[in-house]
DNA sequence: CAGTAACATGACTGGTACGTCATATTTTAT
DNA sequence: ATAAAATATGACGTACCAGTCATGTTACTG
């Protein structure tokens, strides 16, 4: 048969009214993910991942098509469904994909900072250049709030949670000002999410693979300024 | 003829060859805006627009319909495309307006402030206040982004430069730190946005009207400190 | 080497939607 | 009152696309 799928799935039926009434909401299963068993399987199904990348990357959701996904891939039509169910499954995945990687890139990076203050520079640096390379990438979390809207706030609460760790520690110790952690985890994200979309999304030639250093400099002493050095207060 | 268009509009000739290569990109004209010359016309422009919110800010661009929107307009089809050239066409220009009327809103807000934190005090309450009270079109300045990237940079644009133009006056007057002024006025629209995303956009139920408070204190706090009191520095 | 499971193909279906157009109705100007 | 402009209609043309399916091909297993 086909790649695992859930197990509920027997020999096929003639589509009378009765099985048809079954198929509860639409089209099939939509449960489990269709996991390759072969390593030549687990390739195509990367290449197709690949090549949705670049063209949501370029299209959007929307104007995007599989057929331009697969055409890309080299692989025919069909086949694409072999390994995702709908349109929107391998959109998510790819949010999710996508999360992995930065929160990788950012914990990579802050490693080892003396202090909460350069865990913030850190950060925000390896953010930046994690947007730069992807600034195609970077579009398709934006689009996910409309198109998967619970794959877009588990990229958002994922990378808070980290975030307020790392905050209600530097509070207990005493290095930043007591605070709603998530209140300002939230507001370090936007922060974070504006500038780069200024300075890195926008703008169309390949002059820009990096905030200017002057506003690198004051966005980082308003964030300093913002989270408050050890105060007697 | 038609309602007011670019004056390049002459009596009908066949299609022949040569007038289809004159048809630059695609469709028609997409020039000047069709503007309503009867008070009738600006009623049915009006309807069409107000229909058009509600279906945009519930299906989102793609999803939603001419269709969709005439019918909750009370118009045939065909009248839509007597005010507009094209879907892309409202959904920029509501934007627009969107922006203005943000814009009008928190400019009202802030006359009058004492000094620049409370100006960033009331401008926030009037944002949130706005989002809050206007959930769904919120999300439609997000769409843009991918739909009429235009429209989504000048919506930012506009609202940055304003408060461009009070963050440098503050500087000059030593109410806060010299800093990079744009950077910090995406760095301040970036917590706005982010604030309003993960309490007022993102909760479903009715609940949540406005931000906690606890949320609120924290943010201002952190910007208060952020933008720098008068420092000897 | 035969049998079987995994993988691959590409034509096809059903449905939807943007934008057009010939025609009809209402309003304004003379 | 009559002509012309402005507004309105709704069916239609054209196009595209997500997802399906019957039929092939590859590769592993015993």
């Amino acid at each position: 048969m086909t790649v695992k799928k859930s197990a509920s799935q027997t020999a096929e039926q003639p589509a009378t009214a009765e099985t048809l009434a079954q198929g509860r909401d639409a089209h099939r299963d939509e449960t489990a993910p269709l996991v390759p068993v072969t390593a030549r399987g687990e390739a195509t199904r990367r290449r197709i991942l690949d090549a949705a990348e670049d063209v949501f990357g370029e299209m959007g959701y929307y104007e995007a098509s599989i057929s331009e996904i697969t055409r890309r891939a080299g692989v025919a039509q069909g086949t694409f469904y072999i390994y995702f169910h709908t349109k929107r499954e391998i959109f998510a995945e790819m949010v999710g994909d996508l999360g992995h990687q930065l929160r990788a890139a950012t914990r990579a990076a802050i490693t080892g900072a003396p202090n909460r203050i350069e865990v913030e520079r850190r950060g925000f640096a390896a953010f930046f250049a994690f947007v730069a390379a992807h600034r195609q990438l970077y579009r398709i979390v934006q689009e996910s709030e409309r198109v998967a809207p619970e794959a877009a706030q588990g990229y958002y609460d994922a990378i808070s949670r980290g975030y307020e760790q790392g905050l209600r520690e530097a509070m207990a110790a005493g290095e930043i000002a007591p605070a709603n952690a998530e209140a300002i985890a939230y507001a370090l994200m936007g922060i974070g999410h504006f500038l780069a979309l200024r300075w890195l999304v926008w703008p169309q030639g390949a002059q820009a693979d990096a905030l200017p250093d002057e506003v690198l400099t004051s966005a980082l002493e308003f964030i300093t300024r913002g989270l408050g050095g050890p105060t007697g207060e």
